[in-house]
DNA sequence: CTGAAAGCGCTTACAG
DNA sequence: CTGAAAGCGCTTACAG
């Protein structure tokens, strides 16, 4: 019942035997330590009939390992980070890892803080979608070689594993899509956001505004922004911009922002305005009309991140660090065709 | 800078002074034991000069405590369990405590091994949304004196905390409203699920029939289906009951599902038919029509379950356990209102 | 093949 | 006011 309380050492006791006999068949070293199978029979079975569990905390003491992996994110709640966590969680509970996670909501000092705090406790490694400013704190971690993967976003100069998409490439490919579709004043809506991935996002549209000689249109706003406010200064955006008749959104929620703005001002998609979203999102398969979207590939990329984390932390891989992208897809949708 | 090797120990032997009274100053229990002053500066600046990091596990393993809570939900990456854990990290952190989570895909199997591996890593509490018979497994816990809090749905016949909402009434609520709107033939669509949460839905459903005399026309589908299945079966369903002229959907990712079956079917809301979601949806603010949903109180509910399992872990509170019901808030859009 | 013993880094009565 | 010591429950060289 109270399997609380019996301990290696009660077994021990009980049967007669020393501790570490009872510890070395526990832990499937029977044979290596050439234990009798008499004996591991006899402990097995005891061990079987009082329901014993070891105490994961000593064994961590001892040991050194605490299976268990930090996730550091922008926003568990958010339909990018959150599916990604649940494949994480999912492909690291089959390798016997639990996961601690965290958001940042981007912000630095409670990104370190909690990376200390996870550190302190021993986690035996880290998957982070970093904030910016966190190369230091990372820095440390790594020289205590704790494994880390970086995701999504990446801290240039710096030498740890990454998983990402192609960015640069398919927001390139995305706004040729809307030149082809002779869309001639084509805005960029994004954060001030010096991250990676926004940054490279904003190089994909500038890239193809140069390549086609247009002049580009960027808006950018505040991180810690709420829905109502994004609204409003998309639509301030808008109005003093009158000549923009396309907008590509660097985010999934900066467009949901652009389409109840776009609502307010009556405007038609994509008659009057077209549109494009970065990251997939079910109302943009169920809106009408419905909304044209870079997605990135979820599956992948949390197993890349798992996978490339447990190969450092199980098999004590060694190998230089990776850097590894994976290429999102493009869905033209209707919201970026024109009709006639 | 190599933090991880410094020890109590290391401190009290550099220092002169004995491991207790390094760690009593370290804990914040110098003056009740009496320390002088300048002893404990001595430590304090010492411990701040070296920046040492007191190892949780050892102190876990000495305490019992571990600062960390137990998060067993259907699926983290959810638009209802999403945000609620996030809330719950954030209100968790503040009080020191991490949060390890795992999404149960309502499995009973995996949820009762999920739980027996975080008691065994010795979690101070647990906050869980259990899927069925997980009675025997949770009991247990309780037993063992490790608090539990459950939420979204409810065991029955258990003496648990319970955070919850007023499923029941809002839907009937919600039902009357569609036939006030002069809605003949409502339908309820729904899992084959015999959790609390589903069965209260279903109930207000059927009372609100009952009261009106109509007769109640109910689908329900396996959970551990697949989007596409669902809209299927939903057009399935829709053609065989043609009579049909109002849906209240249990679930909103049921209610997407709808959404695609009736634009696949080319019919009209509200006109040919009318809608109702439980549980909000960025989809349902902006779709056109925008679709009346049932909103539960995240915040609210988030609060209530971490001051709850707080206030046993922390304030090691033995009040009788509490059943808190917290209202949700029925949003009237334009997918249940008749145009005429 | 098996056992005695040290060690992981803390906490906390207990004694003085 | 402070120190010596036992204990939390494991693991793992080491010795025989």
């Amino acid at each position: 019942m109270s399997n609380k309380k019996t301990s290696i050492n009660d077994i021990a006791k009980h049967l007669n035997v020393a501790k570490s006999t009872v510890s070395f068949i526990i832990n499937g070293k029977a044979e290596a330590h050439r234990i009798s199978k008499k004996q591991e029979q006899r402990v097995l079975a005891y061990i079987k009939e009082i329901g014993y569990k070891p105490n994961y905390i000593a064994k961590s003491l001892a040991t050194g390992k605490t299976n268990s992996i930090g996730l550091i994110v922008e926003n568990i709640g958010d339909s990018f980070f959150g599916p990604i966590a649940l494949m994480i969680e999912e492909r690291a509970k089959k390798s016997g890892y639990r996961i601690i996670y965290s958001s940042t909501r981007n912000n630095t000092d409670d990104a370190v803080s909690v990376l200390q705090l996870f550190k302190d406790t021993h986690v035996d490694g880290f998957i982070i979608a970093p904030p910016v400013q966190m190369e230091e704190a990372i820095t440390e971690v790594i020289h205590d070689k704790v494994p880390v993967v970086i995701f999504d976003r990446m801290l240039e100069g710096m030498d740890t594993d990454y998983v990402g998409t192609n960015n640069r490439e398919v927001v390139e490919e995305a706004c040729e899509h809307l030149l082809e579709q002779k869309f001639k004043n084509i805005a960029f809506i994004s954060l001030t956001s010096p991250q990676s991935q926004m940054r490279e996002r904003l190089e994909g549209y500038l890239q193809a505004m140069r390549k086609k000689e247009q002049t580009p249109t960027v808006l950018q706003m505040p991180y810690d922004s709420d829905r109502e406010s994004y609204t409003s200064e998309i639509i301030h955006f808008l109005q003093t911009n009158p000549a923009i008749d396309a907008v590509f959104f660097a985010t999934n929620y900066l467009c949901i922002s652009g389409l109840e703005a776009i609502r307010e001002m009556g405007k038609k998609i994509p008659d009057d305005i077209g549109i494009i979203a970065f990251d997939e999102h079910d109302l943009f398969r169920l809106f009408s009309p419905s909304i044209t979207a870079i997605v990135q590939p979820l599956e992948q990329l949390s197993t890349a991140i798992i996978k490339i984390l447990l190969d450092r932390i199980d098999k004590g891989s060694i190998a230089p660090h990776r850097h590894i992208t994976i290429p999102s897809t493009f869905v033209i949708r209707e919201s970026s065709v024109k009709k006639s």
